[in-house]
DNA sequence: CTTGACTGTGGAGTGTGGTCCACAGTTACA
DNA sequence: TGTAACTGTGGACCACACTCCACAGTCAAG
């Protein structure tokens, strides 16, 4: 397909196709067509790789660190141990982040159980929920965990 | 505290620090001192915004979405009905990350399972991951998603 | 009272991630 | 063969999130 159909299929602009053509998160082929300038071709890969462009954008990667995540899924040149040590270092970043979300969202969701109760005990701080992650640090902290129902 | 203990315990520069409080993500009361220009005083509260900040940060939210939420996490003025409104709506688009994330951990761990394996079968293929969101939808897929183990 | 380390203010500059536009060449269809 | 709809190129412009800088006022220790 040309640009144009990618860019509804994909909801982006075509601006924004080229852009990241240009920085080679999409690697579409060259058609014969276009004389000097030759039209891009997009395929099914590249529907795949704007998806996942789309996500991990929207989990606060950046198109470079996506870029390199991308390459990895295309052809690769490299040995299979390269490939499994990339993509386990990407898995422990995604792995930190879902830790992440999850004491975002315990957090909230205790907030909105207080909220919804009579509002007894402590309002839910944000702090509590934070520990979760260093609760084995050196620094120990004696302050009970809230519980959440 | 003053801005420079500030910025040391939070790992920010002090440019980034004013610069969050212009936005009002930070909001230290003012010092005595300073004279016409009084000195930012910063607290334990300052600190915990700034680790929601930081957080928030690094799972995609703009400062602008972060403000709004920071809002809420101090004195609120609001009705806890509405308050239960915005931390509800936090809370589904929070939620809706986790489940992205989780796509994108099954993926990558399905392909270093692979890349690990002698390789036999199909290499792991984003799309199959994607359609695990979008499975109960009314263009049903027929292909099979491969399995884990 | 000096001096060095701190403070705030205002403004310019940077990198990222786009967005917009004019222009010119190409294609497809009537 | 004309023409409308497409294509790529280059460059200006934008918002966001900082970052740097010069300058001037303030503080605290000696």
């Amino acid at each position: 397909m040309l640009i144009s159909e990618f860019a509804r299929v994909t909801g982006l602009t075509r601006d924004t196709v080229r852009f990241y053509a240009r920085l080679g998160l999409l690697q579409p082929q060259t058609s014969g067509k276009g004389g000097r300038h030759p039209y891009s071709v997009f395929t099914d890969k590249d529907i795949q790789a704007e998806e996942v462009i789309r996500i991990a954008q929207s989990l606060g990667m950046s198109l470079k660190e996506i870029a390199a995540f991308n390459q990895e899924r295309r052809k690769g040149h490299l040995t299979s141990e390269r490939r499994v040590e990339i993509m386990s270092a990407q898995l422990v970043s995604l792995e930190a982040k879902a830790t992440e979300l999850e004491v975002m969202i315990s957090y909230v969701r205790a907030k909105i159980h207080w909220l919804k109760g009579d509002q007894q005990g402590p309002e839910p701080d944000f702090e509590n929920y934070a520990r979760l992650n260093t609760r084995f640090n050196a620094d120990d902290n004696d302050k009970p965990l809230p519980t959440l129902s």
